[in-house]
DNA sequence: AGCACGCCGACT
DNA sequence: GTCGGCGTGCTC
């Protein structure tokens, strides 16, 4: 490499930096800084990257490098964060840094903004004024700066008085700063009433955040137990040693009552950064991020890619939700790249749950060794007011039938009658969408599958059509079938929300009852508006899948029926067992707070399953005893690792015979295991067909290493796909 | 990821 | 005879 040569990581899914010429005389641009580069026939925004370009060019080839934008650069620790993550997910660097420039709009210069404000200083002698003019002063001293069109329309002018009365200095111009809106400086207003119990616990915390240091620190307590009060605190104290702070949600759980408790604690609502904002929100967001304004980020998983400076301590809370798993281009697990980034830092990151995830109780308790740093774990066990956590009472479906075409038993059925009569909410759940997940012929048998995928269509609309979960198709439902024509023979089997909903509409004519669902609420905003109408008592059965389970807290409700319980139990997946505990475990804190205590009826098949009997007992140490012995003796997370390799293609033959190659190419070793290649449990997805490998290794080997080597001899045609998934969440 | 180059089918 | 399909390869 000459001398001159600065080398840039672009975000595209390449492996390093490139190389470009610096023009002559100027000085080197630090690594970290934001450069425009010519690359190929077009031009990208990259990172002056730390380490040299692999693969020398000659220096005659090289392309200058374009302009250094006027930005502050990159933290080194994310630099550094990234190429660990990109080492450690087997990805390449570049993939990676796409991750953090997701944000075009942000290197562009922004579109000028100009509000109309009140003069500055003392502004007696002006001109005397006629109502209207006077009228948009009185109107700007009450709300502040506003946009042209705006003012006029609000004060009842034409703009063109505005720009007289600009001209003559009545009111001012000023320069919107695009990064000052999405500001957030957070005060400490309201200091919170914490028992003792939570003070301690806060206390700690605190400290450590103030102290700052790569501890890993985990609050664990019930829903209801004050963890987001607490875990404030230290937010707190990072703030007031001048440092910054990140706060990771499951994106559903960015709930407006979160929001308001953080709000009311700091008096200003945190910067948020998650998919459902607009790109002008996002460009505003990322320049406050980025030039330090914005103190406070509470965001989804992408949030840590942020380039935010003097980072101080990050927070994930609900550490133990399958969402901080992304699954597609770059497949990564947030809760590792933000123990990558908190390490880079050198700061605390501190994980909060309900039900600790098997992984992140190995990584406090020494099974899976991660070096010297400082670990500790908090138990809330109170909870805010005097309620219990509730009783789970298990429904043994094969002694106990639904009547009918009923899918609630008569326990449960009973058990909502007496909640309606009593002025108190219910909640069902069912993790189904829809109204039920498979439509088929009484007469021939037919089943409605999805053309593009491996999985039946499931109807919705109480059965006015048909839809796949996967991809997105969609069809009528006919009223016969396609197969034999038989009219009236399509039948709807199993259960749905939607059918549970009519089910309850003719067990309980007069209850108000409401469906919360992806398909109800896909919006933030359409989600607060049922979370208000359920705290306010306006429904009297909430019937809901997962959504419900996360974030939200009803304290008028005092029953909680799992119409399925056994859901996710089934399948190969070795997580299954602790999904589901989590997920019901959870949901039975819904259920009773403040005095009343709620009852949980959980519907199962499998009433003598460790996970129900675990579950009836309220004995999640036992529960987690079983299950993590379960787990050393197979070798499973978090005792071994797995790495999953997924081919796609849309010709089958070619993706099965590419399977059986890649195996044949595997590196032998003594701690790696290689399964497969078999069809992977969605073998057609989306028109394409998938091969899967498993990898199986031990706590030994340096499994992302393994696999590097492994598909570093390798070719694949460019028709099929390999998608490497270390430490796979979800096997679909 | 784009965007080119490069060889085989249906069209003005 | 061309226009255009997307398979393979490159980008400092």
């Amino acid at each position: 490499m000459s001398p001159k040569a600065t080398p840039v990581l672009v975000p595209l899914p390449l492996e390093g930096p490139f190389d470009y010429l610096l023009p002559e005389g100027e000085a080197p641009p630090r690594p970290g800084s934001y450069v425009r580069v010519p690359f190929g026939k077009r031009e990208v925004v990259g990172v002056v990257w730390d380490e040299a370009a692999a693969a020398k060019v000659d220096a005659r080839r090289l392309k200058p490098l374009g302009e250094v934008l006027d930005l502050p650069s990159m933290p080194a620790a994310l630099r550094l964060a990234m190429s660990r993550l990109a080492a450690e997910t087997v990805a390449p660097k570049g993939a990676v840094l796409r991750l953090a420039l997701s944000v075009p709009q942000a290197f562009d210069p922004a579109p000028a903004r100009r509000v109309y404000g009140l003069p500055e200083g003392p502004k007696g002698e002006v001109a005397p004024l006629d109502a209207r003019r006077q009228g948009v002063l009185k109107l700007l001293a009450g709300t502040g700066p506003l946009p042209p069109a705006e003012l006029a329309r609000a004060a009842g002018v034409s703009t063109a008085i505005l720009k007289g009365m600009a001209e003559k200095g009545q009111i001012k111009v000023v320069e919107v700063d695009e990064a000052e809106e999405a500001a957030c400086r957070p005060g400490r207003v309201a200091p919170l009433d914490l028992t003792a119990e939570q003070a301690g616990a806060a206390r700690y915390l605190a400290g450590e955040a103030e102290k700052g240091g790569d501890s890993l620190l985990l609050l664990e307590g019930l829903p209801g137990a004050g963890k987001t009060e607490v875990y404030l605190e230290a937010v707190d104290a990072a703030l007031a040693a001048g440092r910054n702070v990140l706060v990771l949600l499951p994106e559903i759980a960015l709930s407006a009552q979160w929001l308001e408790r953080f709000e009311r604690r700091f008096g200003t609502p945190p910067a948020l950064w998650h998919s459902g904002l607009t790109s002008v929100q996002r460009r505003r967001t990322w320049k406050a991020v980025a030039t330090g304004k914005a103190r406070v980020v509470v965001g989804a998983r992408s949030a840590l890619f942020l380039p935010m400076p003097d980072l101080g301590l990050i927070v994930i809370d609900e550490e133990h939700d399958p969402s901080f798993k992304q699954e597609d281009g770059v497949i990564y697990d947030a809760r590792i790249a933000a123990r990558l980034r908190a390490e880079a830092e050198g700061v605390p990151l501190l994980l909060v749950s309900a039900t600790p995830s098997l992984e992140t109780l190995a990584l406090l308790d020494g099974t899976a060794a991660e070096g010297r740093r400082t670990v500790a774990h908090l138990r809330l066990k109170g909870r805010f007011g005097t309620a219990p956590l509730p009783r789970i009472e298990l429904v043994d479906l094969k002694r106990e039938r639904p009547p009918g075409a009923s899918f609630l038993s008569p326990t449960l059925r009973d058990a909502l009658r007496a909640t309606l009569d009593a002025g108190e909410q219910s909640m069902l759940f069912l993790n189904r969408r829809g109204y039920a997940p498979l439509t088929l012929c009484r007469a021939c048998g037919f089943r409605f599958r999805c053309p593009n995928c491996s999985a039946w269509l499931v109807s919705h609309r109480f059965g006015q059509k048909l839809q796949c979960h996967h991809c997105g198709y969609v069809r009528p439902a006919p009223p016969h079938c396609p197969q034999c024509g038989t009219v009236d023979s399509l039948v709807a089997s199993g259960p749905g929300v939607e059918r549970v909903a009519e089910e309850i509409a003719s067990l309980l004519p007069g209850a108000r009852t409401a469906v919360m669902t992806s398909d109800t609420v896909g919006t933030a905003t359409q989600a607060n508006r049922l979370v208000h109408a359920v705290l306010e008592g306006r429904v009297d059965v909430l019937i809901g899948t997962q959504l419900m389970a996360k974030g939200h807290h009803f304290p008028k409700l005092t029953l909680v029926g799992v119409v399925d319980g056994d859901l996710g139990l089934a399948g190969g997946d070795p997580r299954a067992a602790e999904r589901t505990f989590q997920l019901l475990y959870q949901l039975a804190g819904r259920a009773g707070r403040e005095a009343v205590t709620g009852r949980v009826l959980l519907q199962t098949h499998l009433p003598d399953h460790p996970v129900m009997q675990a579950l009836a007992r309220g004995d999640r140490e036992r529960f987690l005893a079983a299950e993590r012995a379960e787990r050393e003796d197979g070798g499973m997370p978090p005792f071994g690792r797995l790495a999953a390799l997924i081919l796609q293609g849309a010709d089958a033959p070619l993706v099965r015979r590419m399977g059986r190659e890649l195996a044949r190419a595997a590196p032998r070793d003594d701690d790696a295991l290689v399964l497969g290649p078999a069809p992977a449990p969605l073998s057609l997805l989306r028109g394409r067909y998938r091969e899967r490998l498993l990898v199986k290794a031990t706590l030994d080997l340096d499994l992302p290493g393994y696999l590097r080597r492994w598909l570093a001899a390798v070719r694949l045609p460019g028709s099929v796909h390999l998608a490497v998934d270390v430490d796979p969440q979800s096997f679909l």
